[in-house]
DNA sequence: GAAAGTAGTTTCCTTCAGGAAACCAACCCA
DNA sequence: TGGGTTGGTTTCCTGAAGGAAACTACTTTC
């Protein structure tokens, strides 16, 4: 049986394997704010209070909880400085940094999708 | 002001624009079976029966409207076969087919962080 | 001693995504 | 006439996600 590329890559065997990444990608991903904070912490550093009023709309409860999940999934490193009022900085691990792709290949694709509606009307 | 490559590409002027993308990717995305809808169709068409017993545990009510979704942002296409008992084929539009690549981006870093747990385990 | 700035936590509430099961409707076959 | 097959829709329900606002705790400054 002749196989294309595309099934290939895709074989049966593969297939759980393929739909369990990608549901771990989601479960990282999941919630309305963790990309959000990830895109901000692309830039560098940040502080508890800058996230909360770079990022519009979130509420100090939610950004607490979500920088909680992406500090147990090793994808933010959480520092507190000893400084007078005590300040503590958020930022990208190495290993967060490798989300970026995904990120991206999220953005150019809504960014293509929002040009052809805007063509189509 | 020198900047980095990386600051280059997401200068604060892009930014917004670089989140409604991301919002845009993610809502037509969004929802727990979208994802896996489109997985199975990529290997072809498939009618609405197939869809219902080949993806694990969704439901009849859920498959019916991912797929509305899907077809009214022209991802998917739906065609009604006139045989005996009238079947309804659906498959991805070259639109929908674009969006491999976000959804090879996710399974890539899926499985990756997956053997990262392991080994540390 | 009060106010202000740091970084959260707690409580209470609402909404909505999603699940289970029953139901519908058209058609064929026996 | 009634069961099987197709492709849904309707109804009812629940748990989880998320929002608003108040509260905590520590320190410095006024």
């Amino acid at each position: 049986m002749k196989m294309t590329k595309e099934e290939q890559q895709l074989s049966p065997v593969t297939c759980s394997a393929h739909h369990r990444a990608i549901s771990d990608t989601m479960d990282i991903l999941s919630g309305k704010w963790k990309i959000r904070i990830i895109g901000e912490l692309i830039f560098g550093k940040k502080r508890f209070g800058e996230l909360l009023s770079s990022i519009e709309g979130i509420a100090a409860k939610m950004l607490s909880k979500e920088l909680q999940d992406l500090e147990t999934n090793q994808l933010v490193k959480r520092t507190v400085r000893q400084t007078k009022p005590i300040t503590v900085e958020y930022e990208l691990t190495a290993y967060g940094r490798t989300v970026k792709p995904v990120i991206t290949a999220m953005a150019n694709w809504g960014q293509q999708h929002r040009e052809l509606i805007r063509k189509k009307q």
